[in-house]
DNA sequence: TTGATTTATCGTAAAGTTGCGATTAAGGTT
DNA sequence: AACCTTAATCGCAACTTTACGATAAATCAA
């Protein structure tokens, strides 16, 4: 049926997938490297910088704000993108969460 | 196309992607949490565990083996599973080295 | 107002993902 | 050997993602 199962698992989860999703694309992680490298940019400095086309990488643009983790503002014809600190720092959360966790078992634990 | 580019991203970025693709799917988040707990277990207990059908967790025990994230050895009948530490602390780096970029602007940035 | 610039959206094609039943393969058990 | 158990793979259906050209919408400039 090619659906995902949402309602089965915990909204840690799903919340995780959903952000893991978001990075789950190099050209949605090149965006995200170079807005904090300068923080803000307008969209066409992306379109130039990325090796895809304007319409596809408005559409990316458009999932990282689906999420959240970027915002947008109309400045003349131009669109200011930005990293939302906050969603920034829940993210953060989430996933040094997982990350920190200690594996005791070496090379061959099973 | 429905075709990544990807050589037209530089290693780190696709192997981010990579690595949060794998994070993407609750299910297979759900995974590695029961493994980072339990620290190792047999296919059949992660069956148990998730709502879904053999098939379906075997193909997302796939997917986090193909990006070595998991390691499976056959004992018996059964399979065990682990998380591959050297693995884990490398996408602990990847990730830290992102999320660990500090945001100066605030609220109105643009 | 006309025309240029910038970005979003639409439409579409190709490919990938999710999920499951059925089957296969391999190891145990009797 | 015949049978059970466990997990992987196959085949399929439904849905999603990626990518881009074309078009629309909105602002600015002359």
């Amino acid at each position: 049926m090619g659906v995902t199962k949402t309602q089965n698992f915990t909204a840690e989860q799903n919340q995780m997938a959903a952000y893991a999703k978001a990075l789950a694309h190099p050209a949605r992680v090149a965006i995200l490297q170079y807005l904090l490298k300068k923080q803000t940019c307008i969209c066409g400095d992306l379109v130039g910088e990325l090796p895809l086309a304007q319409a596809t990488v408005s559409q990316h643009l458009k999932e990282l704000k689906a999420v959240g983790l970027i915002r947008g503002t109309v400045e003349g014809t131009s669109v200011c993108y930005c990293i939302d600190a906050q969603k920034w720092e829940e993210v953060r959360e989430i996933f040094l969460g997982l990350l920190a966790s200690p594996i005791q078992c070496q090379d061959n634990c099973c």
